[in-house]
DNA sequence: TACTATAAATAAGG
DNA sequence: CCTTATTTATAGTA
């Protein structure tokens, strides 16, 4: 999880003795054919946990090694779901402001060439033939953003520090939209799920 | 693997009772706490790993619900990655030009709304399938993004707050360093720039 | 980079 | 949403 407490780990050490391994047994999870889900409902349920797995790698990609990401996921009806840190829109701002140059190594497509996920091996194919890997002088400890910032104007701080309090809005409001909307729903009792 | 076959999962089986099992005792996973990764070697190799395994759940996640995508990844030292299907730079678009559009209510970074009243012209060029029917019979049933966007939940929500804060903190002590230190240098010499 | 022991993710079914 | 049975993803080592 991105969310990790020490003091979680321990409590789920008392509790493992204790729970009661009601051997339902039966299903569990098969390999796949890595096609299109036909049935319907299976590919729905199957994008809604797997869109909300790929969000997670992605803030754990982020929290572990201090990475930046922008992933935007459209569903088959078009309908978008997008996970970015710091900020989906910054991460692609910077993407595209470095479209000119050429210190990308991107998979999968990107700026010509389309490799197909659907031509089977997502794999080798997909992933970047960049192997120009870490040349990096070792700066220990500084991430890009960090150590750049000393550079940049005031006036690109000010924007930042904008960026991140309107993120930090959303949140806010987002967090309390939820809520609020759980608590309504409590409230309503012997109704059945309030629709939106 | 993102990349299977019918035939491979045949020898598999044949394969396994033979392939033998060198005992190399020791080492395995282990659960780690879900910060940045000090040692630096360490966390480039989960850089690299992580990456790796994000882009392949990506291009899953496409292959088996027929989805678009787009991911960028910054590594702490500003070297960009991406992915996208069919182009990043086309999903990039999408997400974009629909993010002016009526603004859909965002929660957090996520945008979870319609959006296909025009021609799907994705649908077509970039995500091949579609048996045309089972597009549509959307009506019955409990609609599955409600189940979506309860699944965002607390969870994420909390992931999301702790990635938030950490940025903050990260920004914060940033620019307040900055801050600190052309303003004092201004009190200091008054007027003119003082070399870093 | 290769490999193993484990932690995680997740396909099915309830 | 849950739970279980497995398949995958990977942390730690050599």
């Amino acid at each position: 999880m991105c969310s990790s407490s020490s003091a979680e780990q321990q409590q789920d050490q008392e509790a493992e003795p204790i729970r009661i391994k009601k051997k339902r047994n039966g299903t569990g999870r098969k390999k796949i054919e890595m096609k299109k889900i036909e049935k319907n409902s299976s590919r729905k349920v199957a994008f809604s946990k797997r869109r909300k797995g790929l969000f997670k790698k992605g803030c754990e990609l982020c929290r572990l090694c201090g990475a930046m990401i922008a992933i935007i996921v459209f569903s088959p009806k078009g309908r978008v779901y997008s996970y970015g840190y710091p900020t989906a829109d910054f991460v692609i701002k910077q993407f595209q402001s470095e479209a000119d140059e050429e210190n990308q190594y991107n998979v999968g497509d990107e700026r010509g060439s389309i490799s197909l996920p659907h031509e089977e091996n997502c794999e080798t194919d997909c992933v970047s033939e960049n192997s120009a890997t870490e040349e990096e002088e070792e700066n220990e400890e500084v991430y890009w953003w960090e150590e750049d910032i000393e550079g940049l104007e005031l006036e690109e701080l000010e924007r930042r520090r904008a960026c991140m309090e309107e993120l930090r809005d959303n949140m806010a409001s987002s967090l309390e939209e939820i809520m609020e909307r759980r608590f309504s729903e409590r409230d309503l009792l012997g109704n059945d799920r309030v629709p939106r």
